[in-house]
RNA sequence: AGGACUAUCGCCAAGCGGUAAGGCAAUUGGCUCUGACCCAAUUAUGCGGGGGUUCAAAUCCCUCUAGUCCUGCCA
């Protein structure tokens, strides 16, 4: 925690030594039109862990100022993701709370000859902007008297126009280098009806002016946002500076976090849950902290991956391995490691009584026996991996099943393969083996090792669990939306696995270990493990 | 008359004038009733390129190059 954004909290800890601020409050602004996803909690876990490491605190404060947009549903989304990720916001605002305020700045700003009231189109007023390269050019209505400005704009907020007829700019400089300074707009007219206010107001105030004075409303000392407001900053400045602010913050750009494979597209979520392709924003699949949650990755494991990527400004595109990495490292500890076999391998023991089952005894979780054990049952039916079985040992790197060669069923037997079957096509559908009474696991048996271990589940007892339910979701060159496997096509188009009877079902939570949910590598080069999965039942 | 920002290992990222941290990934070996975990080891004479200042530069200066963002009455 103390590596947090070295470059932010180097600015937060001159500010407090020179006096500048005397405690460090930033904010979350989320605006409320969407769930929180996975790049979220970069912002929510910077701006809370910097307040807290100076013993500051953070407000949470919903950025809806244009209700076109907006929605109660996802405030309340948002509140919980939040609280989930640990935190508890000192203060809930709205920025729709303000609006009062910022109306009576926004006529101080006339009264000052910095605001007017402008009745261009909106396809004019882009036009008179000019270009990136030319400089833009000074509205007819720019130099209305303040009076005539003051009626109109009150006339504007009483609904005496339509949407679009005119709206109120700051007087700046249509011919500034930043574009954001030429003239921006301050507030536009839209009848529509606020998730909070209702309708007593036709008058919106842009993010622009609306942010900066929020912020200082609040007191914030440290206002913290993505690159892209990077150009806005100016503009930011210049409404702290005209407005008077009794508290004037200082707004700190820092880069998005992307990862790869990843959806992270405000755009493409909401399409994937408009289309339906997913189940809701809450799809175990989705990259949105409600989907995590879901999937039974912790808040922990959230939280030491965001702190692990570090912070700059660079926008940066973390590998999704980085993630996998410190969700294993924080359930591996946490959760059951049960057996599944996902492209399922027929296996008879040859020498094993038909119709008889044992139940051996094993720990939920080797490393953290406090989870307790459950019953492991195993017959003369059985399914293995298909990877795990091959006709001859390739190299002395293979550790698992093949022709003539011994290996060791987790918490079972060891077994022999003697023989395969083959269908019409030549394929191995089934392994005929034999097993050894004494090596049952547990007895002590080392008079000889097995070719490594592999995992089975009982044919007559497992459940069966849909995996293509769950298919990884990327977007591919396109940009176009489809279900492409991650990796491996056919351990997910083949439909069906097999997860170990009795522990599926006990498990309330779409909890995962990597090849729970990604099966194997992305380049199938070699497979790394815990064939460790449990689906949530509701979804069978 | 364009402006702003960025550039350190495959991916993140420390460093802020004193001789390149760390994590992920990868590789090698050991251990193992999960090829997981764990343990040990390897991985930038180099910091986008070129100049310069200095006893000393990733760090300062100049210049070039590349990438990102900005022409919503979105945030």
């Amino acid at each position: 925690m103390e590596e947090i954004a070295n470059f932010i909290k180097t600015i937060m800890a001159n500010d407090l030594e020179s006096g500048k601020v005397k405690k460090i409050i930033t904010r979350f602004p989320p605006e409320p039109n969407a769930y929180l996803h996975i790049g979220h909690a970069r912002a929510i876990i910077t701006n809370f862990e910097l307040a807290k490491s100076f013993n500051g605190y953070t407000n949470l404060r919903f950025d809806d100022t244009n209700p076109a947009k907006e929605d109660e549903e996802f405030v309340e989304g948002i509140k919980k993701d939040i609280e989930w990720l640990g935190y508890n916001p000192e203060n809930v605002f709205f920025g729709s709370d303000y609006f009062e305020e910022t109306y009576k700045l926004a006529l101080e700003l006339i009264n000052n000859g910095l605001a007017y009231v402008c009745d261009l189109t909106q396809a004019e007023t882009s036009a008179y902007r000019g270009t990136l390269t030319e400089a833009g050019k000074n509205s007819p209505y720019r130099e209305r008297s303040i009076s005539e400005n003051l009626t109109l704009f009150e006339n504007m907020k009483n609904g005496l126009y339509k949407e679009g007829e005119k709206v109120l700019r700051a007087k700046i400089d249509m011919s500034h280098p930043n574009i954001n300074m030429r003239d921006p707009v301050l507030y536009r007219i839209m009848y529509i009806k606020h998730h909070r206010q209702g309708n007593k107001w036709c008058i919106y105030p842009m993010y622009d002016y609306a942010h900066p004075l929020q912020d200082a409303f609040e007191g914030i000392t440290h206002s913290l946002c993505s690159l892209e407001y990077d150009n806005h900053r100016v503009l930011y400045d210049w409404v702290i500076e005209v407005c008077k602010t009794k508290y004037k913050p200082v707004q700190i750009e820092f880069g998005r976090l992307n990862i790869t494979n990843t959806i992270m597209s405000k755009r493409y979520i909401k399409q994937l849950v408009e289309s339906k392709k997913v189940i809701g924003y809450d799809d175990p699949r989705m990259p949105t902290l409600a989907g995590m949650r879901r999937r039974g990755i912790t808040p922990e494991a959230i939280k030491t991956f965001i702190l692990s990527t570090g912070l700059s400004r660079i926008n940066s595109t973390v590998e999704g391995d980085m993630l996998d990495h410190f969700v294993r490292e924080d359930l591996k500890l946490k959760v059951n490691r049960i057996m599944a076999v996902t492209k399922p391998l027929k296996v008879t023991i040859t020498n094993y009584e038909e119709g008889k089952i044992e139940y051996f005894e094993a720990f939920n979780n080797q490393e953290n026996e406090s989870l307790g054990k459950r019953k492991v049952a195993f017959s003369k039916h059985l399914y293995i991996e298909q990877e795990d079985f091959c006709l001859e040992k390739p190299d002395k790197h293979y550790k698992r099943l093949a022709l003539g060669l011994e290996v060791r069923l987790m918490n079972a037997y060891f077994i022999k393969a003697n023989e395969v079957v083959y269908d019409n096509n030549g394929n191995i559908i089934e392994v005929l083996c034999a097993y050894d009474e004494q090596t049952l696991s547990g007895s002590g048996f080392n008079e000889r090792k097995p070719n490594g271990t592999i995992t089975f589940i009982e044919a007559t007892t497992a459940n069966k669990a849909v995996f293509n339910k769950f298919e990884p979701l990327i977007i591919d060159d396109n940009e176009e939306i489809s279900f492409l496997e991650r990796i491996n096509p056919d351990s997910w188009k083949t439909d069906e696995g097999f997860v170990e009877a009795g522990v599926y079902n006990t498990l309330d939570r779409f909890q995962f270990i990597r090849d729970g949910y990604y099966a194997v590598d992305s380049d199938n080069s070699k497979l790394t493990f815990n064939r460790i999965v449990s689906l949530k039942s509701a979804l069978k």
